[in-house]
DNA sequence: CTAGGGTTAG
């Protein structure tokens, strides 16, 4: 901010150094206004003699700002420009991601007899590594830099060669250069951890470390940034500890972003108290730390701590970048917190970011499955680019309402557009969508074919979709005969997938069978017990229910009890079956009961056959109206003014009458209801639901 | 006035 005031000061006078710091500082404030400013008054101060060294200030500005229109246009208006200039026009392109540019004035020096020097090669080697890899642009410099005697003598051109090398896929010509290098310098060392990890050989990382160590060198931050980075990819725990009490005795943790890897290791390896620590002890936090610490809860379960990180941060000046914003929109996505995800577009949109293609793709991501399709439409349609992550997140998005026609149309979109290649990812979500919405026939043909035509051999959980696609549809058999031929050994999702199936058709003896496969897969589970007690429960087979009951209770498994939440300014209101803690019981009461026969004038009975024991059927009629989600619609209708859709979370799954009845609920009340439970959305309205029953 | 290797996200 210092600078920025420093270059909004006039410049009184013509003073050739008063107007260097002028560039310097508008460079600093990192503010295109200012940079224009700044050019703006050296032309009407010092043209038309504007002496050399200035001129090269000029471009260094606007390359440094990425304005590449001006420093073209600086460059082309010298009349005698010098290898400085060149050099720091080739610098800020490459830096900016645009090797074009840089590889042409490059081209454009050497054509007007000017001698790159040791300060031009290793941006022109910079600007090769990220120019189209089959072009044979990088050997060229290479060569040149040969004739011109910087190889191989020079570190840094040597080690900008080497990065090229590795960064355009020529991995046998880099590990030659590295061999025949004179002097390996750490830099020459961290090229090749960082490309190691880059490429995906986090051990290799670790190796060239000890490599370096062996020849006597010393790590510096960036051989250390990419350590920790390493063991966080492989999830090294105990490697990287060691490494932090090293790190440590080096004092080398007191710089920022060694700190921040830390964090991120610690994050990445499911330490968050360990995270936290190091986070806690820092001495300077940039926003990276913040986003590093935010990310660490987030990945590990902690959405809240994650969210109030971020609100911390905010508090303490820092600006949402994009990476704060799309981190913090997957923590509202695991809340299913519609209008915290709403608050965030809005921060977005405020701060300019709502169109990078990160920050965008989360926003899709969140309102697809914070249940606002509508919104995440709306972003999908208007971003400008959209990549692999940006498609899968829509498709899912539809997926999640179980809105299978419109999955398949993106999907085709996608496909057609021929720009982005789907991935396994997009064919789960397209098989579940096909599976929810029903649409078994496209779902069965597209899991046979996506082999043949995208190359994606069906893996695990292709499996498990396709065996709930067609156990849905009635078919457990033949989803049965599917896991039997498994090239691999079945998951817990496909024999869960076969298990919902048979409770919702009554195969009460195919569901037995999977059923035992979950309990050896996953013996503590209470939700696989519950549901093989309930399928019994509805047969009338009450006695093996029960033992399915005592079972549970004799190895020590709870059932997690169901509980439903709704948010109403700003609380959030939890209910759980039975509950009469609530401080509007009487009225949550009071309203059921007219509920009640009002659904049953309308034509409406319950659905009893999931009580849990042989009750008399008029207590199991009182039994399923206390059920945690109707306590929640109650309460919702009572609070939330007419036409504002009353959204009601569950832990679990949304239970059987409590789906019919919020059916005509809906109807009766002509109320909007959003359910989300821990399987997916249903949207009431006018005595029908989004699913269509298909669940 | 110009230079190499770096931390965070969907």
């Amino acid at each position: 901010m210092r600078s920025a005031a420093a270059a909004a000061a006039p410049v009184a006078a013509t003073d050739p150094q008063l107007l260097a710091a002028a560039v310097e500082a508008a460079i600093a404030s990192r503010s295109p206004r200012l940079g224009r400013a700044a050019h703006a008054r050296a032309i009407r101060l010092l043209a038309p003699a504007i002496p050399p060294f200035i001129r090269a200030h000029l471009v260094n500005l606007y390359s440094k700002l990425d304005l590449p229109g001006p420093a073209a246009a600086a460059l082309a208006s010298d009349p005698s420009p010098t290898v400085v200039s060149y050099t720091a026009f080739i610098s800020g392109a490459a830096k900016h991601g645009r090797p074009a540019p840089a590889l042409s004035a490059f081209a454009a020096m050497l054509r007007l007899g000017l001698r790159p020097n040791d300060f031009t090669f290793p941006s022109a080697f910079k600007a090769a590594a990220i120019a189209p890899p089959s072009s044979a642009i990088g050997p060229q410099v290479h060569s040149l830099a040969l004739r011109f005697g910087y190889l191989p003598d020079d570190a840094f051109v040597s080690c900008a060669a080497l990065d090229m090398y590795f960064k355009t896929g020529r991995l046998a010509l880099a590990r030659r250069l590295f061999e025949e290098m004179p002097n390996r310098n750490v830099v020459a060392w961290n090229a090749v951890m960082t490309n190691a990890l880059l490429d995906g050989r986090p051990l290799e990382t670790v190796e060239a470390y000890f490599g370096l160590r062996e020849a006597g060198g010393m790590p510096n931050v960036v051989s250390v940034c990419a350590f920790f980075n390493a063991c966080a990819g492989a999830t090294y725990l105990s490697l990287g500890e060691q490494f932090h009490g090293f790190v440590v005795k080096c004092g080398l943790e007191r710089d920022v972003s060694v700190s921040n890897s830390m964090v991120d290791f610690y994050g990445k390896c499911r330490c968050v108290g360990k995270a936290k620590v190091v986070f806690d002890g820092m001495g300077v936090r940039n926003s990276v730390s913040w986003c590093c610490m935010v990310v660490a809860y987030a990945q590990n379960g902690g959405e809240e701590e994650a969210f109030s990180v971020y609100l911390r941060a905010r508090r303490a000046g820092e600006e949402p970048t994009d990476f704060m914003v799309s981190s913090v929109l997957t923590t509202c996505a695991g809340l299913l917190g519609l209008d915290l995800g709403r608050a965030l577009h809005a921060v977005a949109v405020r701060s300019c970011i709502d169109a990078n293609i990160f920050v965008a793709s989360a926003l899709v991501d969140m309102y697809g499955k914070c249940g606002g399709i509508e919104d995440a439409e709306q972003v999908f349609f208007e971003m400008p680019q959209r990549n692999l992550v940006t498609w899968n997140a829509m498709v899912g998005g539809y997926a999640h309402i179980g809105d299978a026609r419109n999955a398949l149309a993106v999907f085709d979109d996608m496909i057609k557009c021929g720009e982005t290649a789907p991935n396994y990812i997009t064919l789960v979500n397209v098989l579940a969508a096909c599976s929810r919405g029903g649409l078994t026939k496209e779902g069965y043909e597209l899991f046979k074919t996506m082999n043949d035509r995208f190359g994606i051999k069906p893996q695990i959980e292709h499996y498990a979709c396709v065996v709930d696609l067609l156990g849905r549809a009635g078919m457990e058999e033949q989803a049965y005969e599917i896991i039997q031929g498994m090239p691999m050994r079945p998951s817990i999702s496909v024999w869960g997938a076969l298990l919902g199936a048979c409770k919702m058709h009554g195969k009460t003896e195919l569901g037995k069978i999977a059923a035992e496969k979950l309990f050896e897969l996953d013996p503590q589970d209470s939700g696989n017990h519950v549901l093989l007690s309930n399928m019994f429960a509805s047969a009338g087979r009450w006695a093996e229910a029960t033992d399915v009951r005592k079972e549970m209770k004799n190895v020590g498994i709870k059932k997690e009890p169901g509980r439903s939440w709704i948010t109403w300014k700003n609380v959030v209101h939890v209910f759980q079956a039975k509950d009469t803690k609530h401080e509007m019981n009487n009225e949550i009461q009071a309203l059921l009961a007219k509920l009640k026969s009002q659904l049953q004038a309308a034509g409406y009975m319950p659905d009893t056959q999931y009580a849990l024991y042989d009750l008399e059927e008029e207590e199991k009629e009182s039994e399923v109206f206390q059920h945690s989600e109707k306590l929640a619609l109650a309460f919702g209708l009572i609070c939330i003014p007419p036409g504002v859709p009353i959204r009601i979370m569950k832990n679990l799954r949304i239970c059987v009458d409590c789906h019919r009845a919020f059916k005509f609920i809906s109807g009766i009340v002509g109320r909007e209801i959003i359910v989300r439970d821990n399987n997916r959305f249903h949207h009431f309205k006018s005595y029908k639901c989004s699913c269509k029953d298909y669940w």
